[in-house]
DNA sequence: ATTACTATTCTACGAGTAT
DNA sequence: TATACTCGTAGAATAGTAA
């Protein structure tokens, strides 16, 4: 029988060498076979409060688990996901800031531009919208936003974008053509003083040139009445 | 092995959020003014934990600061800077990965050297042995095998090593004379294509030299055929 | 083997306060 | 104001052990 999950508030640093251990065996991707007493020894604490801290992690929504015979099988929930993305997010910041500023967020900067047309393709192709309305908050509209990148800092930050955690959507053959694996990171995008839920799509991790796509709940142009040229700013969450 | 000092050890996960706050502020690049009470507000903390917590900090040279009349500057140090960088990467290895087994090995890669013989004399005692044989998976030499670091890989390596989990054995007290806290890795020893289980130990998490002792069920030197100057490398677990 | 309970030890927190 | 001490206490960690 389930046991009933009280809700438990947890501060996440007591608990982050647990979650890190648990990531390190896979625990973000899959459920992880493990024992109390090897995470125990993994972060050097007791078996008994490895126990204990795995029942809080697992009160509080962090992970779950199947006691099996001789051990748990583990696995982060995108609640634990989003707490050590949290983490990971404020170490780049401070880690990576230049010079003497903190910004308190992330931006990437660009000017709209018309792209190919082939966002637009592939974003209307059913597979890849029902793949991104599942990720996202918003279902997109089926057509992508073009920013070029000027500015050295969104390069940069568009660089170690790519090299940061995503979710991606699965790639897919449909009449007998390929269609790819394509990374997703959500943002939001600053027009004015509006914050758009958004996203930036791209489907390499390891190419990249100045020019990104964006993917939101509406067609930005037309809604926000923007033109190529117009310089937008992606705050990354 | 040096003498064992007693220096003060802390949890990197404890002061994490504090550190991070400090960061945030930008003190890794420079000096950042702040109070005690700030910084506990900050954190959610006390004005006197934010004390205690910085004083530590203070005594494990994660930061330097300097008192004013009404508050420090604070810089956090290579060695705090080094420290959350090892928390990033940590992070960031195990969200980036997809779906693929998280295998980045670590290497310290060095070159043999003979020791003061200080190594061979804590070894000796039978206090250490049998509590370095009660925490690996093997009952080792009683002496050590010397490496001198020489590339800066595995030199970062090492510093992050010393900041990362491990088991430890307890300080003890034998005819007047006092035997100091060790910490232990255990570890992979790579000689040809075969692959040893050994340790690697250290007195002290806070300093370091470049050399490095390691600990293996035999006398490494006559069992493997090495000698002087041959290189090795070390594989963390 | 495990997990995780209870009892006990111990550490870390914050109140009060000296400087 | 500051920092940081002492100290009572809450809760975290471990030992022992049941299931």
């Amino acid at each position: 029988m389930k046991k009933p999950k009280n809700k438990e508030e947890i501060e996440i640093s007591d608990y982050l060498n647990l979650l890190i251990a648990i990531g390190k065996m896979g625990g973000i991707r899959r459920p992880v076979f493990s024992t109390t007493s090897e995470l125990g020894r993994t972060v050097g604490i007791s078996q008994q409060s490895a126990s204990r801290k795995l029942t809080k992690l697992e009160n509080s929504n962090y992970i779950v688990r199947n006691y099996k015979q001789r051990g748990n099988t583990i696995k982060i929930t995108p609640i634990g996901v989003a707490a050590l993305e949290h983490v990971f997010t404020d170490l780049w910041m401070i880690l990576s800031a230049e010079g003497r500023e903190i910004s308190e967020k992330i931006v990437i900067k660009g000017t709209v531009c018309t792209g190919m047309g082939e966002g637009a393709y592939y974003m209307s192709q059913k597979e890849y919208l029902n793949q991104f309305a599942s990720l996202l908050e918003f279902e997109p509209y089926p057509g992508t936003l073009n920013l070029q990148l000027l500015e050295d800092s969104s390069l940069r930050n568009f660089e170690r974008l790519l090299r940061s955690p995503s979710k991606f959507i699965k790639e897919f053959t449909k009449e007998g053509r390929r269609f790819g694996k394509v990374f997703v990171w959500p943002t939001y995008l600053l027009i004015g003083n509006r914050k758009i839920s958004a996203a930036l799509i791209h489907p390499d991790r390891t190419h990249h040139n100045n020019q990104i796509e964006i993917i939101a709940k509406e067609h930005i142009k037309t809604t926000y009445e923007i033109k190529d040229g117009d310089e937008l700013e992606l705050i990354l969450q």
